[in-house]
DNA sequence: TTTCGTATGTGTATGGGGTACACAATCAAT
DNA sequence: ATTGATTGTGTACCCCATACACATACGAAA
């Protein structure tokens, strides 16, 4: 009896494959992590040294989808329990016109599973940066973070799907306070206004933000910031975990455009 | 050379269909419809004389998954130009266990790529009911309507669907008129407040509703209604189609929770 | 030590919109 | 003509979003 889940290398993957994953169907992960004043987007750079790559994957054939998005996203940055949302899902018949001549003439000659055309449910994800050790998978040259405004050309239809996913995070602006996946456990207010507004593209008050955020009652005030900025030091916030599940509980709302 | 897209019918679908259509995806709209002041969806009833399930089908191996939805759609109601929109991809391994024994039993002994494991891809559409004419499929025995609140137990996970579609149609109410789809091009501001109170299940203040409405500056009033309801005559209200493309390019905000 | 530049910490005033609410008018049925 | 149920309409209140200015703290440079 075939195992259910072996560890596929090289060759086998492409040869044999289609017999463990589900054919035509493939994950995309968009991670959104936050450093440097900076959202940012962890992308995968092919062994080629020149094709850069959302971190994707295959689902198995007994894997529920939401599962492979949690497993490609534990791979790639050794995290789990991470609030992850299915987004859209992309079923361009020609997707594949993006990608480069040498993969397009490795399509019209080899008859891969993988070559075939693929439908690909897109997922984000919100990651605390400092807890990410990203890691290539085994046809990835390297795997790095790039600045939201810096990404370049992706492979396929990968600039879509991030465009998309970045759309999808501002609608969920309102229901979920990113700021506690995207910023290490102690934050400054400044840091959680540059969130938004790197979120939201535009620039927002620093009063009137500070205000809406304290009004919600999940943040608990600590004492000053050490000498780091060259300014007066701010202070330090966190988020008061059981205020927080209180108030996810009543379906909280920021209110922000 | 292979035709494209054929029509098959009967057994060359089940033998020959993983030829034309992509195998383990599918399509399942959800259409919504206004009547009698209750929210409707459109439902196929097997040949068994049992099961209910939407409107669903395969994507054709060149047709993108939105043409794909559209031609559903039209082949279930006749209409096309639809709001129609994707909400979520259901990829639970083991949804075929909602599937009645008969099924079940039968997917064990055949091999038909149609009983391989599907990842569904859900729409929702919302519809003007005078204008739809329900036509089953090739393996349905009928197509009709059923109120919302009274839809049986449907196969696989199609209940699971339904209420993941009616979730996300109240999460876009706010960002468009959803009574310029449901209704008649002529309606009353009740008919209107129905709409409304029926998808979010809860009672609107007529007063405020009206106002909101009218404030939008996308509603023309009409003469009085003629002798229909047993009480003082409300008036009818069109869409104003100009105004109302203005109005959507900037943005309009419905504010209803 | 002093000065300067820059970012942070804080409160108020205003306006718009959401919400609550009551009474007069109309139509059909009796 | 009366009754019952539904529609048409305006106002008052309150909350929240927004705009806005000055004092303070820290580092850097003189």
């Amino acid at each position: 009896m075939l195992k259910k889940r072996p560890n596929l290398a090289g060759n086998e993957f492409f040869e044999k494959g289609h017999l463990y994953f589900l054919p035509h169907v493939s994950i995309d992960n968009v991670i959104f992590g936050f450093h440097d004043n900076e959202l940012k987007v962890l992308l995968l750079e092919w062994k080629d040294h020149h094709n850069w790559c959302l971190p994707g994957g295959f689902i198995y054939r007994d894997e529920h989808i939401e599962d492979a998005a949690i497993r490609v996203l534990k791979s790639r940055t050794g995290l789990d329990n991470i609030y992850l949302k299915q987004f859209n899902t992309f079923g361009d018949p020609v997707r594949h016109l993006g990608m480069d001549t040498v993969t397009q003439k490795k399509r019209s000659q080899t008859s891969s599973w993988v070559l075939d055309r693929f439908v690909t449910i897109g997922f984000w994800a919100i990651v605390e940066f400092s807890k990410v050790i990203p890691e290539p998978d085994e046809f990835s040259e390297s795997c790095r973070w790039w600045d939201i405004d810096k990404v370049p050309t992706l492979v396929l239809d990968h600039n879509l799907i991030l465009e998309k996913a970045v759309q999808s995070l501002r609608l969920n602006l309102n229901d979920y306070p990113v700021g506690k996946n995207l910023l290490p456990p102690k934050f400054t207010m400044p840091e959680l206004q540059r969130v938004y507004e790197t979120i939201l593209g535009k620039n927002l008050d620093r009063r009137n933000l500070q205000k809406k955020m304290l009004a919600l009652n999940i943040l608990e005030r600590l004492q000053e910031r050490k000498s780091g900025g060259a300014h007066k030091a701010p202070f330090l916030y966190r988020f008061d975990q059981r205020k927080y599940e209180k108030a996810m509980k009543q379906g909280l709302k920021f209110g922000l455009h």
